[in-house]
DNA sequence: CCTGTAGTACTACAGGCGTAGTTCTACATC
DNA sequence: GATGTAGAACTACGCCTGTAGTACTACAGG
């Protein structure tokens, strides 16, 4: 099963604008939409969300004569999946270095090194039993 | 600086070429393509390496009438880059969630586990100095 | 009733990608 | 010397994306 091609930029952003939104209509959308820097026009936000639509992302009701849209996968889902493809193809599947990549970034605090570390002991001691 | 567009999961591939054989010719990488599933002709393999140099990934020489290419940006640059964006966009700096995904991933063997906790205590320490 | 307005539907267009064919050229072989 | 062949250069083409304009439609306000 070839995975298929993963979100772009753009469409990551519209996606987290309606993970954060729960849903909204297309001028809710465009305004979530500032983590882009740049503002896109109405028809723009209409024309990606249709996209969207169309690969099964996101889906619509209608309200009146809106549409009102809303994500179909969570953001744990492509999360998971964008992980998996990560660490495949580009790590090999080695967790070490990935983890190794993650702590060498500056903006590790050391609450994140104590959680991330509590849930490797969760993790050790649920594979030893 | 808006980063640049991701490399794609073909291109990624001619880079997991390049990165294993050192350096090679047009035919070498096209041997050496065989992640992928299905063979590509000859050509498609050189116009791809072409536009991967384009955009500075990779380089070549000459090498009587023959191009030797060879990456110019390392794996662990590209897994950094992908490895940052990944946490910023997908994961909003949440390194907590990032691991948590990646140990519920069914293939983490104990090792890994106890690798992956020496990488944070040895980061603790650093930190605590 | 007419008109502004909001909102969807349709069309467009440039650029990149995946894929590959065709052409040209220089070397090897008979 | 003629010809096969390997390899680079150029061209092509359909698809997706980012971006948006234009057309149509239904409702609100005067």
């Amino acid at each position: 099963m070839a995975r298929p091609e993963p979100l772009s930029e753009v469409q990551l952003a519209f996606m987290r604008a309606l993970w954060d939104l729960g849903e909204g209509s297309v001028t809710d959308v465009q305004e979530s939409l500032q983590g882009l820097g740049r503002a896109l026009a109405s028809t723009t936000v209409a024309t990606v969300l249709g996209r969207l639509e169309r690969r099964g992302f996101v889906t619509h009701r209608q309200d009146g004569r809106q549409y009102i849209y809303r994500a179909v996968v969570t953001r744990q889902e492509v999360q998971r999946s964008v992980l998996e493809r990560v660490t495949d193809t580009l790590f090999r599947g080695d967790i070490t270095a990935l983890v190794g990549h993650l702590l060498r970034a500056r903006d590790v605090e050391p609450g994140d090194l104590a959680r991330v570390k509590a849930l490797i002991e969760a993790r050790e001691k649920e594979a030893e039993k």
